[in-house]
DNA sequence: CCATGTGAAGGTATTCACAGCC
DNA sequence: GGCTGTGAATACCTTCACATGG
C-alpha cells in the first residue's frame, strides 16, 4: 500500500461499495471477492481492486475481502463514524419524503431536526421529528449537527444556506435546482432531480432504428 | 466547428447550462457571454466555451451567445424536443413528491401517468394524474411514453424494471438504491439520495482544525 | 477591443496485464 | 487455482494561451 491521495471518483464509489458490503453481510457472508462485489454493485472488478488499493491491503489473495473490516475502513474514510446527525430545512413534499426515507440509516445517518417557515407545519411531528420555526435555526450550534439537507424552493435556497452557514453547518445537500454561494470551507453537493431525468433522453435508443445502437 | 463526439461530461453539464439560459431569458436577456453564464451556473468560462464548441458555432465574438438558439440546440442534442412524456412507478412518499415536483417542466418533461400496486392508491388522482394498477403497465406501449421514473422499495426495483422494459420503456431514472440489470439498449440512471449525503462528511472540514483543509 | 473557438499541454481516471501470495 | 495488488499503457477531460473574427 502507498500513501496515495484517494481520487474523487473513488470517493464517489465508496458509498456504493459500502452498501454492497452491508447487503452482503446481511446475507450472512463474511468475505467477498472483488468479482462478486463487481457483479453486485455494477463496477468492474479491477476498478474495485484499484479503488481499495488506494487506502490499504484489506484483501486476502485467493479468498477476497473481509466484509466487516473493509466496511469499517470505508466508514472511517468517509467519516461516517463521526458525522451522523443531520438537519432538514424545508418540509414540503420533497422534504416530507426525505424525513420518511429509510435509506439514510444504512450509512448511519439520521435526520434529527427539521425546520420550516410555514406556521401550519411548525410544531407538527413527522417520523419522530418535530418541525421547528426556521427563525430558530441558530439553535443548531448547540446541538452537534453539522450536516444539512435543504429542500426549499429555488429562490429560498441562498438565504437558507446563508443562515445555515451562520449556524455552523459544515456540509449541505442541496435539492434546490440552483448554484449556491458559500465560503469555500463549506461543502455543498447540489442534487437536481429534474436534471438527471433531463439527460436520460440523450442516451435512449433513437427512434427509427429497430435495434440496439 | 469539428465533428467531435460530445464527451459524457459535457452532456452532464448541458442541462445545467440549459437551466441557466432559461432563467436568464426570463430575466429578459437575449444573449449572454460565457463569462456571465459561468458566474451564473458555477462552471469556468473556458469550460463552457469548450463544451459549446463540440456542437457548433453559436457565439458571436465580442458579444456572446444568442440564448434562444443555443437553448434550442441544447434541447435538440439532449433530445428534449422529442421525448417529453414520462411515467412514474411507485407512488409512495418519494413518488408523490415527484408527482408534485414543479422542476421537470423547465426541461419540457411531464409525468403523464403513474402506477402503483396498492389498491388504496389506485384510482386516486394527484396533480392531474390518476394512479393506475401496476398490472396494467403493458398499456404504456400504446401511449407514447418512453421514459420512466421508478420510486419503489429496493426489492421491487428489478421486477418493476423488467415489466417496464417489456412495456417498451427506453430510459429509466431509478431512485431505488440498487443496481438493476437491463438489456444494454436501455439506459438507466440510478440516483441514490442517501449515497449523495453519505459522501458529504468526507469533504467537510475536520473537527479539531480551526481552518480549512 | 472584447469574447469566441481551438490546438496543445497538462492532469486525472480507467483499463490492462501480470507478478505476488494464499 | 484463484484472487489480490499495482506499475504501465491508454483514454478521457480540463486548463491554458492565443489566434480569429465581429
Amino acid at each position: 500500500m502507498r500513501y496515495h491521495k484517494i481520487p474523487d471518483e473513488t470517493i464517489r464509489r465508496l458509498p456504493v461499495y459500502l452498501r454492497g458490503l452491508m447487503v452482503s453481510a446481511n446475507h450472512g457472508h463474511r468475505s467477498i471477492s472483488s468479482g462478486s462485489l463487481a457483479d453486485f454493485v455494477g463496477v468492474n472488478s479491477w476498478q474495485i481492486r484499484k479503488d481499495f488499493s488506494y487506502f490499504g491491503d484489506f484483501g486476502t489473495r485467493g479468498v477476497g475481502y473481509n466484509i466487516e473490516s473493509l466496511a469499517k475502513e470505508i466508514k472511517k474514510i468517509l467519516r461516517l463514524d463521526v458525522i451522523r446527525r443531520a438537519v432538514l430545512v424545508g418540509v414540503g413534499d420533497l422534504g416530507s419524503a426525505l424525513l420518511a426515507y429509510p435509506g439514510f440509516g444504512v450509512y448511519g445517518l439520521d435526520i434529527v431536526a427539521a425546520f420550516d417557515v410555514d406556521p401550519k407545519k411548525i410544531g407538527r411531528t413527522m417520523n419522530g421529528v418535530t418541525i421547528e420555526d426556521f427563525t430558530r435555526i441558530a439553535t443548531l450550534k448547540e446541538r452537534d449537527i453539522s450536516l444539512a439537507i435543504i429542500a426549499v424552493p429555488r429562490t429560498e435556497a441562498q438565504p437558507a444556506v446563508d443562515r445555515l452557514v451562520a449556524a455552523g453547518i459544515k456540509g449541505i445537500l442541496n435539492f434546490a435546482p440552483c448554484k449556491v454561494s458559500i465560503p469555500k470551507r463549506i461543502k455543498v453537493i447540489t442534487l437536481d432531480i429534474a436534471m438527471e431525468l433531463a439527460r436520460l433522453p440523450y442516451y435512449m435508443p433513437r427512434a427509427g432504428r429497430t435495434e440496439e445502437p
